[in-house]
DNA sequence: AGAGCACTACCTACTGGTAGGTAGACACGC
DNA sequence: GCGTGTCTACCTACCAGTAGGTAGTGCTCT
């Protein structure tokens, strides 16, 4: 084959890009190593070669998928900005965290679904970090008397749960709103009706 | 045995209350015949002698969920309060049905995260005429002026968002308070925060 | 006797994982 | 140049274990 002007992608790269698939679409019982394989192109003891277990493949693709995620959410709280700015900031973020990388969500949404440590990850070790340090901040402007109080903890879930719901939840939503939920406008509209309703919350 | 005073249940219903635990806590596929047939105190055989397959039961399973269901969302509706009374009562009726049945929450979610049909149940379908109904009650009333305007449709899937979250990702919640999330009184803090929250938006 | 229910024993299909082998790329001493 | 050895990446064939489901037996209660 001629040199091609593209870097070609790893096998191992392709099996992760097809675990992340099949393990958000079906959940890791759903998924069976034959059809992670099939979807590479290869066979299952082709695909053993390159990762020793299902359970350390599926850790592989939760640990890239943190990774990711982490390093985007560090940008957009680095972002300098402040009171409701901030927050309209970060929620603007999270939507396009989610929109680019739907398959991640449902992942997430499953691991938080059979409880903090599934194949021993634990999710909540990974996250509560910038819980916390999200808190903390929205807490003290709220005490500088820049937002209205609320009980932060608390809002902070519904805000995890709205934003995450529409992503995970996106066939259904689809169904229900008689639209496909994960085309740019879909989600611009619910992402402005979010940041609506939290702006009515913390402003005014 | 000796008669008992209370009336006994039958070993089908024994079954369809294990299953709807089985299947909460580890969704479809990581549900074996043999987990539940155990949990009821039987042999996988015996459990099918009831039950003509595993996706019949869980057929079952989800047809008595979503009757439930239905039910009990028809009393909170027919209640009759205008305005935003009516818009806080059905959150409390949500958050009430959702305490009294966590496990009927996660199958829920688990079914809305693996898209609109699954083993032949059309999730949005049963939900539909009711999120209708809900979204044309509150069209009327911000067209009537009595509640603020937004988009209904996108408030009320984040309602759906922020409440059915807090329940079908607990045990990630409990990480993330450091409480345990389903006790009542954790239940009633997130409860009078979402119901600030909307009550922020719709009002004022 | 017959219906209902639970049992043991068994089936096939498929799971994750292993054993052993092969084809090609690269480096080496001669 | 040329064999030799080693490495990677894939293959087929197979293993033990478990899945859902079936057949047939026997107990118990009416």
């Amino acid at each position: 084959m001629a040199v091609s002007s593209g870097e070609e992608k790893t096998t191992r790269e392709l099996i992760l890009d097809e675990a992340v698939i099949c393990f958000a679409e079906r959940g890791y019982d759903g998924t069976s190593l034959n059809d992670i394989a099939a979807g590479v192109g290869i066979r299952r003891p082709s695909l053993l070669h390159h990762f020793p277990s299902k359970e350390s493949l599926y850790g592989d693709v939760f640990e890239q998928i943190t990774s990711d995620w982490l390093q985007r959410v560090d940008q957009a709280v680095a972002v300098p900005a402040e009171g409701w700015e901030k927050v309209e900031l970060v929620l603007r973020a999270g939507f396009a965290l989610f929109e680019d990388h739907p398959d991640y969500v449902r992942l997430m949404r499953r691991e938080a679904l059979d409880g903090g440590i599934h194949l021993g990850i634990d999710l909540a070790s990974v996250l509560k970090p910038l819980f916390e340090a999200a808190a903390e901040h929205l807490q003290s402007q709220m005490d500088a008397g820049i937002l209205r109080r609320h009980d932060v903890r608390h809002l902070l879930i519904t805000g995890y749960g709205a934003i995450l719901t529409y992503f995970s939840d996106a066939p259904f939503i689809t169904d229900l709103l008689n639209t496909e939920a994960l085309t740019p406008g879909a989600i611009q509209e619910h992402r402005d009706s979010v940041i609506a309703l939290f702006k009515s919350a913390l402003t005014g």
